[in-house]
RNA sequence: AAUUAAGUAGUUCAGUUGGAAGAACACAAGUCUGAUAAACUUGGGGUCGCAGGUUCAAAUCCUGUCUUAAUCUCCA
């Protein structure tokens, strides 16, 4: 006996997950997949390091799925794909994650804590989860080698890093640079963005704001700005940080922006005094009331109130006009050594607050110190105990001594003094009665504190190492439009934008896990050496030990602290100390190119033969991210693209739209929804619903949708072959029935089979996973099962084994093992299984698993398009017969004469005549009749043909379509007749061709008739005798089929039936007895007056039917 | 505030040079079934975010605007 296919009780993934997982481990069949392709055709992809700190969540599962997908698919098509996982460990979460858990500061590392525990601790922490991390991997089915990842921490890690840096640096890319970044003075410490957007670190806050006048130098350049010798002249410039005032240095205006010049009092001092300020801004520092009010009056006055103060605009200025412009210092503790208080141009400068004229700090600020620097204004800033220039608040948070009666204050209660003393309202009362401050208020505004201090920031200078992107801009644009990227707005605007716009990346962070800078510095920042590997750590080393007199060696370790101890020794003898600084994390990933090889140091034909990457993929938000330092450092490391293409996937969303977080409550936990619907549901649901891009609404109920539509389809299709194929032994061992030899239907949907193999080929190929699916889906559920299998059911269960029945096996099976490898990327677990339980019995392929298997291929050849069209037809004509059947409240088993059928088009009845029996039987009618002089017959109705026509009537367009709809019947033979139409629009004549007409029939008077587009159909709904004794045989047949299956007879089993004698089953029984007997397979059937059995409903009469085995 | 993406039925989504808006799910009623928690038929459901513009014709092209999300910068 042939073996059997397996048979299952009912479909259940999650078990369908478990033994292939087992059986993925017990053959390695991932190993296999791999080591059978050719290393000559390799397809590189790389896996974006995931951060094992923390739990994985649904979200990783999405982007997880479009890699193994495509990696998948590139096996398939016979690529050799080496998948090496990777662990990214280092990085400021890490630490805070640690420092949490220790209740600890950064502070108390190297006291309360050794940095040697720290570090240690660390390493432990960031890989806490690998295990739920591995877990998921496994569990989804995502293809990676886990066993040997590359681990960002590890020395070779680090090493290759190391040389990457020194190939920027010999490039002249490094180089050491001053930035205004946050800092928590409170906590001594930098922070970087990622900190700062820690939730709760954005508080309202209410600040003493100040606006301060300025005075201007009259001189050449500001003449024009004075009216008469003794006007005093100032700009109004607004603040909410009046403890930067003192280290003012310049001011910025817009330059298109306008600018009044307002002659009024100062509401404190009420002297006479011209301010100049932003136009859009007048109304929010002036009442209208008060404009052009008696100057006199006011001025004597005795009592004034500020409030009341006059005012009159007397001149406008563009920005571009005041640049350049001299005033004087607001607050003189400290002078400038070089170029200040001079009116700049700021692009940054609006109208929605102050007073359109910004106060520049370049201590304090990113874009006042960007902005300064480009004008040649200097910082203001004092000497430090070294001797190097400093701010004017020191990193305590405190005014240095050279700050007169500010020395020593805090700038913010840092120190939590119950009787701190507000800087800034000192500032503001000092300035009101200098006549310097025009206005001062409590003003709410958002402002971001340090997470763990709780403390307002400050944004502060200080030192860093900064990579020269600027400086490759060009070159990364250029390779940047070579790279394919899904969706292509991403690659384009987004990333295209980032890269237009770049800054040099700033790579320093001063913490203590991650990599180190390898650069080492004279006292005076004069030499330097920058490290490139261990082994010139080694060389430079003993160097340094014989010049400087020393007894070190290489740290087992790379990292803090122990690299921190090693001392080198410039070419002429200078002592050289590390940076201390360790670099950006992204560097770290955008290096994994290279060091996941410990490239240049082992591996190197590897690395050629990896790079650059075929494909990559991640989130979106990895655009600035990991998409761009691994293309930065391509390009500037390597001049080279470091991926040929990226799909970048969006977020996933709970059903509702929202972002998911432990937080709300609604993040998804990827483990239950495996283990409830299946990894393949889940893949499947993933992929299809939306595009990657787009983010996804995720749906438990959609996941379950796929599971029973898609998946439980499927199963039945594959069940229903099972059952059959196992009772007549097929197994694919007899010869291929020719195509040409199969029924329309096989060739049919073979046709169809092969178009989709051609589309969902170029679909994967092309990164459109959600287009693929979808038409998988569409083929095994509209076509592959409710057309091909419903109308062929009868061959499978009927007779003996004909060339009939082995066609529509060997088309069946061919199907199914089709669909089993082109889900196969998407959809692992059930592909394979399904793969295996069609070849086990046939063996028509040498693989033990469908992911040693290869895509199938097109053949162009059985692609018949006329073939698709036609039955095309025979689906829509069958609904439209059903629902005509509804309409009339006729059964189908009803049997029906004749289906009236217009032809208006010659190629459609030779087309619709090949699949007649289809239909036929289908809708259960027994003959077709075509109207082909369908004049006076049909009803038919017309409209024009927008899409010709349109283009060729323009305007007249309407008119044309209202004299159109007016026709009626005789307007449209006519028009059919003559092959056109004259139409004459106001005397304007138009010929108008059969092809500017849209004309479907509508209506066969006295006939049933539905239409669907161009296709009209009509029943005859006449009922004979003869029919209705027919279509009570089949109601019989159905009763007892019911019976048989409710009673659980085989379906080979052998019947004798005995039915109640009613007179209107008596034709029935009399004509189609030897019918009925066949169906069924009864040895006897007969009408009987006295029966026991089973009472059935037949067209609302009961009768007791009695059906036994023979 | 800027950039990018999205906005179509109750929900998830199609809708490709502009040509008289679709599917699935859900809901209601029915039909068919010798694989079905299947399928089929019929029905209700839409200001295609809003407002302008171009055009004979706009879900589609243009402008503005609103909402949502991401990113980045800033918050003087």
């Amino acid at each position: 006996m042939a073996k059997q296919y397996k048979t299952y009780k009912k479909l259940d993934l999650t078990e369908v997950d478990q033994e292939m997982l087992k059986f993925w481990e017990e053959h390695q069949v991932f190993e296999k997949s791999v080591e059978e392709r050719s290393k000559d055709n390799p397809f590189v992809f790389y896996e974006g390091p995931p951060s094992a700190n923390g739990k994985p969540g649904i979200h990783h599962m999405m982007a997880r799925t479009i890699k193994d997908s495509f990696c998948r698919y590139r096996t398939m098509k016979g690529m050799r794909v080496e998948r090496k996982a990777g662990w990214d460990t280092h990085g400021l979460p890490i630490e805070l994650k640690v420092e949490k858990e220790l209740g600890i500061t950064k502070e108390d590392i190297g006291t309360k804590i050794s940095v040697d525990e720290y570090n240690k601790q660390c390493r432990e922490t960031v890989m806490r989860f690998t295990d739920q991390w591995n877990d998921l991997t496994t569990k989804m089915g995502y293809w990676v080698d886990l066993d040997d990842p590359y681990i960002t921490y590890t020395n070779e890690y680090i090493e290759s890093v190391w040389n990457i840096l020194q190939r920027l640096y010999n490039k002249g890319y490094l180089y050491k640079g001053y930035t205004i970044q946050p800092y928590s003075p409170a906590a001594g410490t930098g922070l970087s963005s990622h900190e700062l957007n820690q939730p709760g670190c954005y508080k309202d806050v209410k600040d003493t704001t100040v606006v301060g006048q300025f005075k201007i130098v009259k001189n050449e350049a500001s003449s024009f700005l004075f009216d008469n010798e003794d006007e005093d002249v100032r700009f109004l410039a607004w603040t909410t940080t009046p403890w930067t005032l003192p280290s003012n240095t310049a001011l910025a205006v817009g330059k298109k922006i306008n600018y009044l010049k307002v002659d009024t009092f100062n509401p404190y001092t009420f002297e006479r005094v011209s301010v100049v300020l932003a136009e859009d801004l007048l109304k929010k520092w002036f009442k209208a009331d008060n404009e052009n009010g008696d100057f006199e009056a006011f001025a004597s006055a005795e009592k004034k109130d500020r409030n009341k103060a006059p005012y009159k605009v007397v001149a406008n200025y563009k920005g571009a006009d005041l640049a350049g412009v001299d005033y004087e210092q607001l607050l003189d503790y400290v002078q400038p050594k070089g170029d200040a208080f001079r009116v700049i141009l700021g692009d940054f400068v609006t109208t929605s607050d102050g007073t359109g004229i910004v106060h520049i700090a370049p201590t304090f600020g990113a874009d006042d110190k960007r902005v300064a620097d480009q004008n040649g204004i200097v910082a203001l800033t004092v000497e430090d105990e070294q001797g190097n220039p400093a701010p004017l608040v020191d990193k305590q948070g405190k005014f240095v001594d050279e700050a007169g009666e500010l020395a020593g204050r805090y700038v913010k209660n840092y120190k939590d003094a119950a009787d701190y003393e507000n800087v800034d309202v000192a500032i503001a009362v000092k300035l009101k009665t200098e006549n310097k401050a025009f206005n001062v208020q409590k003003y709410e505004h958002n402002y971001p504190h340090c997470w763990r201090t709780d403390k307002p920031v400050l944004y502060y200078p200080l030192d860093s190492w900064f990579v020269r992107a600027t400086a490759a801009k060009e070159r990364m644009v250029e390779l940047n439009k070579t790279i394919k990227w899904k969706p292509a707005s991403t690659g384009e605007k987004r990333f295209g934008n980032w890269l237009e716009n770049l800054n040099d990346w700033n790579l320093s962070r001063s913490r203590y896990w991650g990599i180190p800078l390898p650069i080492w510095r004279n006292e005076e920042g004069t030499k330097e050496k920058c490290i490139g590997s261990i082994e010139e750590l080694e060389k430079e080393i003993a160097f340094a030990n014989e010049q400087l007199g020393l007894d070190q060696s290489v740290p087992k370790d790379l990292h803090r602290p122990y690299i921190d101890s090693v001392v080198l020794c410039s070419e002429d003898g200078e002592k050289l100390v590390r940076e201390l600084d360790l670099i950006d994390v992204w560097f770290d990933s955008g290096s994994m190119p290279y060091a996941q090889w410990h490239y240049p140091f082992e591996n190197q034909e590897k690395f050629q033969r990896n790079f650059p990457a075929d494909f990559i993929a991640e989130g979106v938000d990895q655009t600035r991210g990991w998409f761009y330092t691994l293309h930065a450092i391509g390009v500037m490391a390597f001049d080279s693209v470091a991926y040929k293409a990226v799909v970048s996937n969006g977020l996933v969303l709970d059903k509702q739209g929202r972002k998911m977080s432990k937080r709300w409550g609604n993040a998804v936990n990827p483990f239950e929804t495996i283990g409830k619907y299946g990894a393949d549901a889940t893949r499947w649901y993933m992929m299809s619903n939306s595009n990657p891009w787009d983010n996804l609404k995720f749906d438990l109920d959609g996941v379950d949708e796929v599971r029973k539509k898609l998946f439980g389809t499927l199963y039945n299709t594959y069940s229903f072959f099972a059952l059959y194929a196992n009772i007549d032994g097929f197994d694919y061992s007899q010869d291929e029935v020719p195509l040409a030899d199969r029924p329309e239907i096989d060739r049919w949907v073979i046709s169809l089979l092969n178009s989709l193999v051609k589309e969902v080929d170029a679909d994967l190929n092309d990164y459109e996973p959600t287009s693929a699916a979808r038409k998988i889906q569409s083929f095994v559920l509209d076509n592959l099962s409710n057309w091909y299998v419903r109308l062929c059911r009868r061959r499978f269960w009927k007779g003996e084994m004909s060339t009939d029945k082995l066609a529509a096996y060997q088309t069946l099976y061919t199907c199914l093992d089709t669909v089993a490898k082109l889900m196969a990327p998407i959809a692992p677990f059930f592909s394979d299984r399904l793969y295996k339980d069609l070849n086990e019995v046939t063996q028509k392929e040498p693989h033990m698993s469908v992911h040693l298997a290869f895509l199938p291929t097109t053949d162009e050849s059985v692609i018949d398009k006329d073939l698709e069209q036609r039955m095309d037809y025979a689906q829509r004509i069958s609904s439209l017969v059903l629902s005509l059947r509804k309409k009339e409240n006729l059964r189908v088993r009803q049997p029906l004469q004749r289906v009236l059928l217009p032809i208006l088009d010659p190629s459609f009845q030779s087309q619709v005549e090949a699949v007649k029996d289809l239909i036929l039987t289908e809708v259960n009618v027994k003959e077709f009749e075509y109207i082909t002089d369908t004049s006076g017959i049909v009803n038919k109705s017309i409209k024009p043909n927008f899409k010709t026509l349109g283009r060729r009537m323009g305007k007249h367009m309407k008119s044309v379509a209202k004299v159109v709809g007016g026709f009626n019947q005789e307007d449209i033979a006519n028009v059919e007749t003559n092959g056109g139409y004259t139409l004459d629009l106001d005397g304007e004549k138009f010929e108008l061709t059969l092809e500017d007409f849209v004309i479907t029939s509508s209506d066969i008077p006295g006939w049933s008739v539905a239409n669907d587009g161009p296709l009209t159909v009509a029943l005859d709904i006449t009922l004979t005798d003869e029919l209705k004794a027919e279509g009570t045989a089949r109601e019989l047949v159905n009763r007892i089929q019911n019976l048989r299956k409710s009673k659980d007879f085989n379906v080979t089993d052998r019947i004798r039936v005995e039915i109640e004698k009613h007179d209107m089953l008596v034709p029935a029984m009399e004509m189609f007895n030897e019918y009925i007997s066949a169906e069924v397979l009864a040895d006897s059937l007969q009408l009987v007056d006295e029966v026991q059995g089973d009472i059935v409903d037949m067209d609302g009469t009961d009768v007791t039917f009695a059906v036994s085995k023979s």
